[in-house]
DNA sequence: TATTGTTATACTCTATAACTATA
DNA sequence: TATAGTTATAGAGTATAACAATA
């Protein structure tokens, strides 16, 4: 019996995660830890309620995720120049190389995982997958909705 | 500029997760406790070293795991027959019913996934994700080797 | 009064190591 | 001696609630 789609899907997902965990087992980061230091490098130096948002995640969460990402030096507070009660976080140069070094790495394995596909299917394979996607995305936000 | 393949990929498995956890809120279940439901609807009542095996998580895990599915009544411990070390878990006829109306769900779930897929795109897309979720898998596995 | 970050507390998932009862 | 499960301990991620400083 051939497994369904959606068991493909989420087959995939678990292997990333399996993948991750092993990736950066030793180097003192995790997923999650990970996820913040995408954030920053995306929108730059943030307030931890920004961070808080792009991360969704609570902002006590985040003062745990940036204390340790302080404590493993990926990550400096400092001062908001303009509002007394907010800190800045950013990366340090450490982490904006290991942060260039992992966005090769996905683009790599993003090319390695599309030559594993038949030429000839290529291009179907991105546009159903993009569509999976945008489906899922409003089949989610529409049981947000109805919560 | 296009997503990359991967980073729908990873969005798809994020929206998985961010659905299943609100599926669950308030029905004491959780994507650990859930995984273990699925193994026993599979393997039928298993040992605790069997379930570990299955889910991928230690002994000790799956004590904890079980211990919460039954106190939330979706399991039951029996004594094994042969082995008075051991223990069978057992899904209780409540959880049965839960599982198949999972299951259910999960059906109709990727059924809607493929039907967001272009008529034409869709042989292609089922080939080509069981494709890519072969090549991670043998990715992964040789990294775990080399370890 | 509202917002930013923190302290306090709690729950879940996960792991390793040591221990008990049984094979 | 080896195996099944548990107790003990620990760390990470997550959440809510209460509180301080600042806006």
């Amino acid at each position: 019996m051939e497994p369904l789609l959606l068991d493909r899907l989420l087959q995939i997902g678990d292997l990333f995660q399996k993948d991750m965990d092993r990736a950066f087992a030793g180097t003192g980061l995790t997923p999650a830890r990970v996820h913040v230091l995408w954030a920053l490098q995306h929108a730059g130096p943030s307030t931890q309620q920004a961070l808080a948002g792009l991360c969704g995640v609570t902002p006590r969460n985040i003062t745990a995720l940036v204390d340790a990402l302080e404590g493993t030096g990926h990550v400096r507070r400092t001062p908001h120049p303009t509002d007394r009660r907010a800190v800045l976080v950013e990366l340090t140069p450490d982490a904006v190389a290991t942060m260039t070094r992992m966005q090769q790495d996905h683009q790599e394995l993003s090319a390695s995982l599309l030559s594993a596909v038949a030429p000839e299917d290529r291009d179907a394979v991105e546009r159903g997958v993009a569509a999976i996607a945008e489906h899922l995305a409003a089949l989610v936000a529409q049981a947000g909705e109805a919560r």
